[in-house]
DNA sequence: CCTTTTTGTTTGACATATCAAACACCCGAC
DNA sequence: GTCGGGTGTTTGATATGTCAAACAAAAAGG
């Protein structure tokens, strides 16, 4: 009843978990600081932005300042960095390596989604994308047969897997 | 560079998409017309917030008002909803079903995710769901194995799956 | 019919996130 | 030194989405 308020309810934003990304590849070229213009230009939006959302970020304990303007991250911006990255490595692992879906959309979604799954289900699926693509025989066996199948699906005519008509295309707004 | 952009690059927010949702429940439940007070008690938001909302989604197109106020989904809307509505069946069907999320957690999950991922992903998670959960001997044969060796993942010190250390931890922020 | 309740809208506020543009500051070139 | 360009902040605007509270209108009850 009220599930679709969690949307919400995350440590990070979008936005924000952006924002630390980015400070985070900055730094890495830059001894570990950043400053207002790299992160802008990363992200692609004005400095003026930046410099109020790092205002949120600061605040928040999630990076520091020192007294030239540099930014860091913090500890604790540093380990949601750390969660958010491996999340999207999964989920993009999944998308792309086991089920196979095109490596420009396998970046969006799992960019869109990194931030919102939970722990739980990103290890879940770490594990099993991991087992999936290993060379343990009744992986392979059950990714081949899966791969056989769905190409035998010719749409809504016949599909093998959805056994008489293939509702598939209900999932897109194609129509 | 600019692909975490595309996170608002939505046909309709996760707000929207709800208060789509919830006109079509309150539709099913009395003759397909909603109004203001059940689409709000439905959300969990004020009636205010409704209005205010309904006449964004009205002047989209989404839905339509007739004379005694009463609100229904247009074609579009509804194409929209039920796109919806699979994406997450399948999301959520992957999650239990297939790699053992808890319940609840892949309710919250499924709804997060619900509007944001792409036909092509949903439609490939669809296929490959029913595919694994299905009685084709290689699929099951794969997910009894699976289940096996993520049973025996006792943490960091040894896992079949990760081989050495296992690295799930990080995905989380327990810490 | 008149009162009370329910319903829908509006208003002013807040939070997040973005922009453009104006400003202030610092640093380096000359 | 001083002048110009790069840098960071601030301001005013927009957009979405939420609230509480005041208000208006419609429905229900008597």
């Amino acid at each position: 009843m009220e599930t679709w308020k969690k949307f919400d309810a995350n440590e990070v934003s979008h936005s924000v978990a952006h924002h630390l990304m980015a400070i985070h590849e900055a730094g890495r070229e830059y001894g570990g600081w950043a400053r207002v213009t790299d992160i802008a230009r990363r992200l692609g939006i004005t400095r003026g932005s930046v410099s109020i959302n790092l205002r949120n970020i600061k605040a928040r304990g999630l990076a520091d300042e020192d007294e030239h303007r540099q930014v860091k991250l913090s500890a604790h911006g540093l380990k949601i960095v750390r969660a958010i990255l491996g999340r999207r490595a999964a989920v993009k692992a999944f998308l792309r390596d086991a089920i196979r879906v095109p490596e420009e959309q396998a970046e969006v979604d799992s960019c869109k989604v990194e931030h919102l799954i939970s722990p739980a289900s990103a290890g879940k699926l770490f594990h099993f994308v991991k087992f999936l693509t290993s060379d343990d025989p009744a992986a392979r066996q059950a990714l081949r047969r899966f791969r056989k199948l769905e190409d035998k699906c010719a749409g809504a005519e016949s599909c093998p897997i959805c056994k008489e008509r293939c509702l598939l295309q209900e999932l897109s707004l194609a129509k």
